[in-house]
DNA sequence: TGCAACCGAATGAACGTTCAGTTGTCAAAT
DNA sequence: ATTTGACAACTGAACGTTCATTCGGTTGCA
């Protein structure tokens, strides 16, 4: 995929991900969109041909952006090093970019996700990492006999619970309450 | 809070859970809710001033509804088998209800939410009883020094990612990825 | 007889999308 | 070196639809 973006359609990417973690899909209409661009309207439908296309491609975007980071680890490091720090990293990206966060929360729980759903959720590497991850970690005998559902959820339904917690402004998470909750999870899957 | 509705109010209740899961919350007009609830648009509006107003009001009955039910335990438990309890109990409700799951991660995710922060949020008797069940634990050394919220993010985040799997129909979780999960939460939490 | 429950067509505003036109760019032709 | 032409990038007013909300009227019960 191009990840190289013309200014314009990085503007229009960028408005619409700050006004839907303020006013939701239905609350961001596209003129609001391209004033916030400083883009024409039309000017947003020369580079998609939908509203719908625009929160899909912005979606698949997000999901590559999110990926090259929280998965460029060296080699070299055990599995529990790598454990903890795949966990870190994806919380991390979450706590710098809460826009983004929000945008696939909404984007998950609403009926776009069905848009994604066949084809592309193949697509999806970061998943795919992830899989091959767990399959490894079972391979060598790291973690326990679980399946890749049990294991993410694990993983990713604690990290997603904590960050929510923080946008929603219920808590703020300190290096404690990570260091705790990631020794929960590997202390729950690990082997033995 | 009155749990007692009128037939109408308890039918324009379901049919927006129902079609708020299949569309979403801009998916579905209040025309639409009127006529799979058999009612005029209008009367939608004796019930209720706005749109939002309902969607918030059916919020507050749902979250109700789900207490009385996740949280009706007998005493002489254990608190590992009330924690287990609560824990199945609340995955079983929203097996059987997984339009109010829909619903409410929906409305968590959406702008509405900031409608409930201020004011009701102190009214959350589910929030409540978990902090307290919380409280219990620590006072009573079952579960180990970490704060509500990592406690809360690990007790409640897998059990809704679980949840969403199954959902999104990535995954259909067995007994035993349910017994996988709960015991590798309680593993992490409790003490030593 | 009065009032709450209920009805559904009408209203008006909001919003996604279109389109006729303008601007900028760059390579080929002169 | 300058002109030409063609096409992509871009503009924003206008259109048509959708939808939340209103309201004048009807029904049924106490």
């Amino acid at each position: 995929m191009n990840v190289q973006l013309s200014n314009k359609k990085e503007a229009i990417f960028e408005s619409t991900l700050k006004l839907v973690k303020e006013h939701g899909f239905h609350g961001t209409p596209m003129s609001q969109i391209a004033t916030h661009a400083n883009v024409a309207t039309g000017t947003i439908y020369h580079y998609f041909s939908s509203k719908d296309e625009l929160i899909v491609e912005l979606f698949k975007y997000c999901r590559l952006k999110m990926g090259e980071h929280v998965f460029k680890i060296d080699k070299g490091f055990s599995y529990k090093e790598r454990f903890f720090h795949i966990w870190n990293s994806l919380l991390e990206y979450y706590a710098d970019h809460q826009d983004v966060f929000s945008f696939f929360e909404q984007f998950y729980s609403s009926p776009y996700s069905e848009l994604v759903k066949n084809k592309e959720i193949t697509e999806d590497f970061n998943a795919d990492k992830m899989m091959r991850f767990f399959e490894e970690g079972i391979a060598n005998k790291e973690i326990r006999n679980i399946t890749f559902y049990s294991f993410i959820s694990a993983f990713i339904g604690t990290l997603t619970f904590l960050v929510r917690s923080n946008q929603y402004g219920l808590y703020q998470a300190d290096e404690k309450d990570r260091s705790d909750l990631i020794e929960i999870i590997w202390n729950g899957v690990k082997n033995q």
